[in-house]
DNA sequence: CGGGGTGAATTTGTATACAATAGAAGTGCA
DNA sequence: TGCACTTCTATTGTATACAAATTCACCCCG
């Protein structure tokens, strides 16, 4: 049986990020408890840790909503994970081993499976896409960076992004992958560092050039 | 009156700093509760925070201890903190306006003012350092890095460092501060971030260098 | 018609009691 | 003596009841 505050947290992470909820909706801890089957103890320790990804925010009179985030926090919130996600490439490139190595190709193999289909298989590009991500801050060995990265992979703008992506887009991440790969394998932390910084600010623009068509 | 969730955060966080915790000690809720005198269900509230900011961890089976960091980690925090201060300064350079300058000059002269006592006072340096780097993060106007940097300033390490500076490395604080002040007006996004980085790294490595005499 | 204030309703904050779980300490058996 | 098992204790997790604070609506008065 899992904790009461762990099924909180992952009914009201779903509830936000499946879309269901709206951004700047009003949160009530009843109605969160209502949601994930508890009280409203555990809900509260979910909300926290939500908080803390800044997924929901906390009002001056303490009310709950869901994040909306303005284009330029998007844009810092991109400029940050490369400046982070980068700076852990380059740490797992000097301490990775052959295992964490092999289970990246392996990683990355089903990515571009799910690519292949027709149509691509967007959740489950995006599922191997996260695993691969995770193994890498993993193999950076730095519990700081692990903290931090959370309030910066915020999956809703992942979402949005990756179901935008022309298949040219994905295939390119593979490729991203691929070339990481390689740096990883010649522990070269600089090769690393410049590729997880393009990989990271590709995906950006082409991010706000269709989340903003201004049409 | 101060919510009973703030007072035990505040106590706790004292209790922690102030010394009087041993790197690695236990904590249960219930003593948490006793020294900040309020039930256990506000002490969780203020535990969390405590360990989003990384003074607390919990260990597999959920039990609280004072965190306790290896020499990597601290050397990890100065490199995220100097990656994170500097690009704050850049976004602050781009956005400041003159009350802010202003006020930057006034809180280095306070700086300064502590730093000419004999003994210099460094509390009052600690104080003032403090705000002038809160006073940067603010004008940097991002609410992110406002929420990741908490875990990075962790004030035993920066006390650490400070009580054992020498009165040329305080002064040295000033000049930079100074500098800093100077490329803010300028409105020189690189020359901000290039004195912040090299002010964050000069201070690890004062820490480093006293912090492990291998006497 | 507008402004301010009073009171009800909603929402968050806190304490306490109890449940569940992990850890420690003993106990019996080989 | 060593090891497994059991029981007991310490600690964390959850629910609920109630307190404090905030919001909202309404009414009264100017």
């Amino acid at each position: 049986m899992m904790p009461a505050s762990e099924t909180a947290y992952q009914k009201i992470r779903a509830f936000i990020l499946q879309g269901e909820a709206v951004p700047g909706m009003q949160l009530t801890e009843e109605k969160l408890a209502e949601i994930s089957g508890v009280s409203r103890t555990p809900v509260r320790d979910a909300v926290r840790r939500l908080e803390n990804e800044m997924l929901v925010v906390r009002s001056a009179s303490k009310r709950l909503s869901v994040a909306d985030w303005s284009e330029g926090e998007v844009d810092e919130m991109f400029t940050l994970r490369a400046m982070l996600e980068a700076h852990a490439a380059a740490r797992a490139a000097r301490r990775i081993d052959g295992d964490a190595l092999n289970a990246l190709r392996g990683i990355n193999d089903e990515l571009k499976r799910a690519i292949k289909k027709s149509p691509p298989d967007v959740t489950a590009f995006l599922e191997a896409n996260r695993r691969f991500h995770d193994l890498i801050l993993e193999c950076a060995q730095s519990p700081r960076l692990s903290k931090l990265m959370p309030a910066l992979v915020e999956q809703p703008v992942v979402r949005r992004t990756a179901q935008q992506y022309s298949k040219t887009q994905l295939h390119q991440s593979a490729v991203d992958h691929d070339e990481l790969v390689a740096a990883f394998a010649a522990k070269d932390a600089d090769w690393a560092k410049s590729v997880m910084t393009s990989h990271i600010r590709r995906a950006f623009h082409s991010f706000s050039i269709t989340a903003t068509p201004k049409s």
